[in-house]
DNA sequence: CTGAAAGCGCTTACAG
DNA sequence: CTGAAAGCGCTTACAG
């Protein structure tokens, strides 16, 4: 491994300048004439000069990292689209705005608190994105009592005013779902659990004839089941890219209590076709 | 925001003890008094102190930080179930191992190498996990090149001598797989696309009287797919778990062309019950 | 076993 | 527009 890598000293030494200047140009400060900018940029790509995060990080106490917990359960990292898909959305997000996301999961020893709390006492992190809401969440009321900034995507569970969230419109979503349903003439309407098309089939219950059925979260599942389920699809990945907007607004103009919703679109598939026999 | 934290010097003062001494006890120096080392404990303690992460790696040159480079096709994120498994395996890892995540993917704008240029030159990672292998993978390349601690999912492409890797013996997997459906009266093997069993389905082909079929991976679709499918399970958590292991050996102790095996599973399932009719 | 001192590589008021 | 100086919060030889 190549040691003694190259600094704003070797640098400032070599372009004639101050270290401050070199750092200047590193931060693109508006008042360096365009001359020593030029002369300092060269320099730095000549020498091979890439600045040291850690280093800035410690200066200047911004990290340029966001935080972000994952749950820890299998099931809800593989059944359901919405983790990896907003994982994905917040990354591409972070990487726009030129953060990097520093990720960890609930263990057997460590709850969400503890790690939330030890990204933040550690300095690690300059925000963090809470990817699910849950009632009485503590991370939530921790977050908000020492105004940490962060963003939440679902629903606060409390504090509505004052936590900056994305979510869906669920209530309209499930209005929709609920009024198309009837109005192909379904009468019965229930919400019911994922692995039920399968017991439908072994009780002998044809889908989409008999029952009509769609789900949330338009799954891997739902697109590639035996009998296609119709299916609202939450928009994982603009979840997770807002919610990063939202945090970054949090971090630099101290936003606090915004709101965004992301649209929702309800895809027709097979288990709702037709109409009810 | 809660500002000025307390630091070492805080704790020392208290404690009747220098700065050195209490980053020792910090660090769980071996060469400290059960009597100082208490104390300063209590200090810490009664103090909220909380060790500064960015600061330490300043000092130590070390992050105590992982980082990974997903891929940045949806498809592969969602569909291949190996992708949040094994990232679910390396956070797990890394918890035990004490390391953090820092996550990063390829953007339009950004190739993978120049991701992992960036994490490297930024200093902010100790060593980096590669996730998938590819041909003449220029990130292998590069990383072998400056010999930065770093350890593969996969099989090396190249330098399979110098390259710590985890990966499963996949050919053994595919001979078994193949003597299982030789050994059901199969005669006609081949190994074919996703998508297929509905493709076949189309066609009138019946699964799995007139063909049988397995697949690699187990993902969930293979699990509730119309006919279950039979598939080799990778076990991509512990291909991700000591992925981990692999890597902090490599950085602590150096190690170089270590290669680790983990264990396929072949789950038999409807698409290749019963013999060939 | 412990401390004083220097240093990690930046940034940022302050002064000019 | 630029520089000198102090400082961010730790760690680590060195010396005792």
């Amino acid at each position: 491994m190549k040691t003694n890598q190259t600094t704003v000293k070797d640098v400032a030494l070599k372009a004639k300048v101050s270290p401050s200047t070199v750092s200047r140009v590193i931060s693109n400060h508006p008042k360096i004439s365009e001359e020593t900018r030029k002369r300092v940029l060269k320099v730095m790509d000549d020498l091979g000069y890439y600045p040291n995060a850690i280093a800035r990080s410690l200066a200047s106490k911004k990290t340029g990292t966001l935080g972000v917990i994952l749950p820890n359960r299998t099931e809800d990292l593989l059944l359901n689209p919405f983790f990896p898909e907003a994982l994905r959305g917040i990354i591409k997000g972070a990487a726009s705005a030129s953060y990097d996301v520093l990720l960890s999961s609930s263990t057997e020893g460590k709850s969400e608190l503890e790690i939330v709390k030890t990204f933040i006492r550690s300095s690690k992190v300059d925000g963090i994105i809470l990817m699910s809401s849950k009632v009485n969440d503590e991370c939530q009321e921790y977050l908000s009592s020492i105004e940490f900034p962060f963003s939440l995507i679902g629903s606060p569970y409390d504090h509505k005013e004052k936590v900056n969230h994305v979510d869906n419109d669920n209530y309209m979503a499930a209005y929709e779902l609920t009024t198309y349903l009837s109005m192909i003439g379904r009468k019965r309407i229930a919400l019911i659990a994922f692995g039920a098309t399968k017991v439908f089939k072994t009780a002998g219950i044809s889908i989409p004839k008999d029952l009509a059925i769609a789900s949330f979260n338009n799954s891997i599942l739902s697109r590639y089941s035996d009998i296609p389920l119709t299916s609202v699809d939450i928009n994982s990945f603009d979840l997770g890219y807002y919610s990063v907007d939202l945090l970054a607004k949090a971090i630099n103009e101290g936003v606090k209590g915004r709101k965004l919703i992301i649209p929702y679109e309800i895809v027709k598939r097979q288990s709702t076709e037709g109409e009810a026999k």
